[in-house]
RNA sequence: CGCGGGAUGGAGCAGCCAGGUAGCUCGUCAGGCUCAUAACCUGAAGGCCGCAGGUUCAAAUCCUGCUCCCGCAACCA
């Protein structure tokens, strides 16, 4: 079992482009996987309570419920939008959810991790929160952007974080694979060494924060963040769940294989607060999660930002490249767990030369040389030449570079193999010419080979494409007229066409993504081009 | 001494851990091809690998110091 999850989103605002990134790659990591043939289980979803989504609510002049629902239909509709095959959703403010909770702060009080302790300090009215001395200005006072303050005293719940850190030392000091990549372990190993001595506030008084899960054995308090949200790798994968029919069995599920989330949210939500809560509710070393943690996408250089009004909403991208493109780009121009740099340029670009130049046209040349030379019927033909033997040589080492790849999570090294296979492909018909071949006497037996050795490359890039771009994989291999049921990357072989079967005539499916301006070089280049060829004609002539 | 990431031909990156002719994509220029989505293939130009020292037969790579960008530390994937 592969339970694969995400973060899950906030529910105050609409989805921007680095929430897409998140979804994009655990899709594709979960579809890997189950190409691979193994059983898998992604979750994903929304964190609906809080104090911004009440705050926002009330401006609104709207239930708490009605806008975090409205806002979750966004995420929802982005999901859809680029094809995020999620098994299970994770609301928080779902009823199964919210018994989860309980049981879990009910099960810790009982076993004396949590305690209620009075808190004294400086309060600001306006932003309804406790001032700390980083909020003080230059002159030790808190600025008037904090409107009112006031001292005040206020009783919560607290978890004994103190109490677990020193296993959580331990533990990722000893198991590098708890968080990847490395650089990020030792980011959380540093955050573990400032963390001791403090517990953890999980509560807030209902008169200030109401939308919220109560306390089972204090109802005048919700739960604050920690406890709701990051308890829903679990609720949802049915933990005290006690079979209730419409929820995972959590044993099968449980730990999750790999929880991708931000570098923002490793410390110390998901590195600290999380390890060391399923600690206190008594999970073992060997039932702990994975994290898988990602960068940041940066718009040009600049950290996307609200105030600098440069953020990028994914469904803007969908309708000018499609959800298609979209995924490819976010998967192959970043480095797993770094930062990349968002830029639609870049996104165009490598959309038109990996996609539409590169495998798009030899899916195209190949099917249209089939078409017209062989009648669309495909033939093995007979014997074996040095170049069609090390394409096929290259290929295998492509599939075993794709596999290696995408377990260790890498999937713009994957994808850049596919599109150097792609390129021999291509290289192979300038050094064959099958279109000359297929001028000539006597030379059938070797233009079916060749054109077999082209379309049956194209069958195992499509397959193996599906994890990143379903719908387009799904064409090419209608094209191709290929079945890929049952298949797994392991099982490839040669031979996914099969003697004298048919494949249909071709049609585009990365259509170029041209400007005005770039059809306008493009002609000047193809008129310089003619001109040279008509001179050249006239000198031989 | 807060923590971390980065500085490599016009742009974006890889290489650094395990020193040994500096590689990839895009762009530019030239040539070739004509099956194809004004696509494809080949070749060329272009870099004192941030700066300064050190180790070494040999440093983009190891060590030391420095400069400059960026992020986190302050709910934002």
């Amino acid at each position: 079992m592969f339970y694969i999850t995400t973060a899950i989103d906030y529910t105050n605002g609409a989805p921007h482009i680095g929430h897409a990134y998140e979804k994009v790659l655990a899709d594709v990591l979960a579809r890997w996987h189950r190409m691979c043939g193994e059983e898998v289980y992604l979750l994903t979803g929304v964190d609906q309570h809080g104090q911004k989504v009440q705050q926002k609510a009330e401006a609104a002049g709207v239930s708490p419920e009605q806008y975090a629902n409205d806002v979750m239909q966004k995420f929802i509709a982005l999901w859809e939008r680029l094809g995020i095959a999620y098994d299970g959703w994770a609301a928080t403010s779902d009823p199964r959810h919210v018994r989860c909770v309980q049981q879990i702060l009910t099960n810790l009080k009982d076993r004396g991790c949590l305690y209620k302790k009075a808190y004294k300090g400086f309060y600001s009215v306006r932003q309804e929160q406790f001032l700390t001395d980083k909020e003080r200005g230059e002159d030790g006072s808190f600025g008037p952007e904090w409107g009112e303050v006031i001292e005040l005293e206020e009783e919560n719940w607290y978890f004994n974080l103190s109490a677990h850190v020193a296993w959580l030392r331990e533990y990722v000091s000893t198991h590098p694979e708890v968080v990847t990549p490395e650089f990020r372990r030792q980011n959380l190993l540093n955050a573990i060494e400032r963390a001791e001595g403090v517990d953890l506030c999980i509560s807030r008084p209902k008169e200030r924060l109401a939308w919220g899960i109560p306390l089972p054995f204090d109802p005048e308090f919700v739960t604050y963040v920690w406890f709701d949200a990051l308890v829903n790798y679990i609720s949802f994968a049915g933990y005290l769940s006690e079979g209730d029919a419409s929820l995972p069995d959590f044993n099968r599920l449980w730990p999750a294989a790999c929880e991708v989330i931000g570098k923002d949210i490793l410390v110390p939500a998901h590195g600290v607060y999380w390890l060391c809560m399923l600690h206190a509710m008594g999970f073992a070393d060997a039932e702990m999660p994975r994290l898988l943690v990602h960068g940041w996408l940066n718009i040009r250089g600049e950290k996307m930002s609200k105030s600098l009004g440069n953020i990028v909403d994914p469904n803007d991208l969908c309708d000018v490249f499609g959800a298609e493109a979209l995924r490819y780009y976010l998967v192959r121009d970043t480095k797993t767990g770094y930062d990349s740099d968002y830029d639609a340029e870049r996104l165009k670009m490598i959309y038109n030369t990996e996609l539409a130049n590169d495998l798009g046209n030899l899916c195209n040349r190949s099917l249209n040389m089939c078409k017209s030379y062989l009648g669309s019927v495909v033939s093995r033909g007979e014997g074996d030449d040095a170049l069609s033997a090390a394409l096929r040589a290259h290929l295998s080492e492509t599939e075993k570079k794709f596999a290696t790849c995408m377990d260790a999570y890498n999937t713009a090294d994957a994808l850049g193999a596919l599109n150097e296979h792609v390129k021999q492909c291509n290289a192979y018909i300038e050094q064959t010419q099958p279109f000359r071949m297929a001028k000539e006497e006597g030379k059938l037996p070797e233009l079916q080979r060749v054109l077999f050795h082209l379309l049956e490359s194209c069958a195992h890039v499509a397959y193996l494409l599906g994890c990143v771009l379903p719908e387009a994989s799904a064409r090419m291999l209608e094209q191709l007229q290929v079945s890929t049921e049952g298949l797994t990357p392991a099982g490839l072989h040669w031979g996914l066409l099969t003697e004298g079967q048919a494949v249909q005539a071709p049609t585009p499916v990365f259509p170029r993504i041209m400007s005005e301006e770039e059809k306008a070089k493009a002609a000047e280049r193809a008129a310089k081009a003619a001109a040279k060829a008509a001179r050249k004609a006239a000198q031989q002539g």
